[in-house]
RNA sequence: CGCGGGGUGGAGCAGCGGCAGCUCGUGUGGCUCAUAACCACAAGGUCGCAGGUUCGAGUCCUGCCCCCGCAACCA
């Protein structure tokens, strides 16, 4: 069975931070569990790398364009190998392949563009035009990029997304194209309720040159957000590779709920009009606030990934956002509370009950694991959790197995058991640790890949095959 | 009257008509296999305010107060 899951792709004008993360470390999340079930898996993601801002970006920093989407491009798949992010296919904007194929997508939708006069505010900053009443509100400077709105009147070319509304509604409202959660598929409703209006699909060349050309007429480029949408059907060939064919419609699209109107209004309009089914389901998280606060590079909270990983690992990073940032709300990222949930929960709970273990049977048993004997366990709780993606659910059903197993040691007392000779019913209790640890590391193995790893190759064998040193280090 | 979410022990949350619950923190005790880790027990709540419906209301209804999102591409 295909399972194929996305990530938005991150636009490479900034460095990723904690809340960018989400997307990815969830989306992995999920790739890794069908990959456990046996499905053909293809996970994508990329980097969103046209836009007159990019190009600010790289005038600022003295570079040629494509020198810095080229290096911007190498951070983010840094970023994911140092977050274990198991993608399985990267779409750059700026390739070839993308830009053609992205070309064949606006010709398969000529029926539904025409060309027609914009007159609005832009804000480069946003890549975006704001209406005369958010502008006067504003007093005419954006306040998200401190700097005023221009005043911009072009001909643009524009898709009739209007005509697709009811289309769209429909598909939600039938749950034929699921939001996930409830909030934001209520959200997309009323949105839908007040309809769609046609949107600006391209610019003027002479104003933004750095994007991907409309196809017969060079004074144009495609509007960078209607194109990096696109990367969802360009990344498995759309329309003519294998891959296209076996895994579209995408089982799960995972995005942050700022880019919702996006992916739940623009995105099945482009869909439709190409006569594409839609997605299964559109997953929507939260955001995470750093102390409390929106995460922004002028107030300077921001919190890097690698901050985190250097010093704790990538399980612990991921283990945080995964459980302590509720998957279907906003959550809070601090120093005191990743703490505090790595000394509990990773090294007391988890990291300790498998060290006990270890040394129980290493100094009863000469290391001897035994028999194993898993008693048979419930986890649809789990699975439950992890079909409507509550992250969150899942590793609370984890830990319970965990303290579950630390309470276990403590009624059975082993280390009284060895005093009274008893080997076989030792044997029995140690056998039924080291069982419940290796299941423990089963179910943690989409969410904690290192962690699962390392439990496995210490309990697989005959003896046990201690690891260099214990599982989450506590550092002070 | 733009739309929506929420206010529950010190903190973070669950419960959505029938004995107020979970995790953390706090206190006490137990254990000694273990990363000064683990386990047990206890204290702590007029469930934002005011009315109403009901045999019975965190839970349903009405009004009010206070937070926070979206609207306004921020992942």
């Amino acid at each position: 069975m295909k399972y194929y899951v996305t990530t938005a792709i991150p636009y490479v004008n900034a460095n990723l931070h904690v809340g960018n993360a989400m997307d990815y470390v969830m989306a992995d999340v999920l790739a890794r569990y069908a990959r456990q079930q046996d499905k053909t898996v293809i996970f994508s993601t990329g980097t969103d790398e046209h836009g007159a801002k990019i190009a600010e970006k790289a005038a600022e920093a003295g570079q040629e364009v494509q020198v810095f989407v080229d290096e911007m491009s190498v951070r983010v798949k840094d970023l994911f190998k140092l977050m274990n992010i198991s993608y399985d296919r990267f779409v750059r904007t700026t390739d070839k392949d993308h830009e053609k194929r992205a070309q064949a997508i606006w010709k398969a939708l000529a029926e539904d563009i025409y060309k027609s006069k914009y007159v609005g505010w832009y804000c480069t900053g946003d890549e975006e035009f704001f209406t005369e009443t958010v502008v006067k509100e504003n007093g005419g400077i954006c306040p998200d990029h401190n700097r005023p709105y221009e005043r911009v009147e072009e001909e643009n070319y524009f898709f009739r997304l209007s005509k697709y509304n009811d289309q769209i509604k429909k598909a939600i409202e039938s749950n034929h194209f699921k939001v996930v959660p409830d909030i934001r598929r209520n959200e997309i409703l009323s949105l839908l309720s007040e309809g769609l209006e046609d949107i600006s699909i391209s610019r003027p060349k002479d104003k933004v040159s750095w994007g991907i050309a409309v196809p017969g007429d060079d004074t144009q480029v495609i509007y960078v957000w209607f194109e990096a949408l696109l990367n969802y059907l360009t990344v498995i060939g759309y329309p003519d590779e294998p891959a296209f064919r076996e895994y579209w419609p995408a089982d799960v699209q995972v995005i942050g709920k700022g880019i919702l109107r996006f992916h739940a209004g623009i995105w099945p309009g482009i869909l439709l009009a190409l006569e594409l089914p839609l997605p299964e389901t559109l997953f929507v998280h939260g955001y995470c606030t750093i102390n409390g606060q929106k995460i922004s590079k002028t107030l300077g909270n921001v919190i890097l990934p690698a901050d985190i990983i250097k010093t704790h690992g990538a399980d612990a990073f991921r283990y945080y956002l995964l459980r302590h940032v509720p998957s279907y709300e906003d959550g809070d990222f601090n120093w005191a509370a990743f703490e505090k949930a790595y000394n509990s929960e990773l090294a007391n709970e988890l990291g300790n009950a498998l060290q006990r273990t270890v040394a129980m049977i290493l100094n009863y048993q000469e290391g001897n694991i035994g028999e194993l004997s898993l008693r048979d366990v419930d986890v649809s709780a789990y699975t439950d959790a992890l079909n409507s993606f509550r992250f969150d659910k899942a590793l609370d059903f984890v830990w319970e197995r965990v303290r579950a197993l630390n309470q276990y040691i403590d009624e059975q007392k082993p280390w009284a058991i060895a005093k009274t000779g008893d080997s076989k019913r030792l044997s029995e209790v140690l056998g039924y640790q080291a069982s419940t640890l290796l299941q423990i590391a089963d179910l943690l193995n989409p969410f904690l890949p290192e962690t699962s790893a390392k439990i496995q190759s210490v309990l697989s064998g005959a003896k046990v095959n201690p690891l260099g040193s214990t599982l989450f280090p506590k550092s002070s």
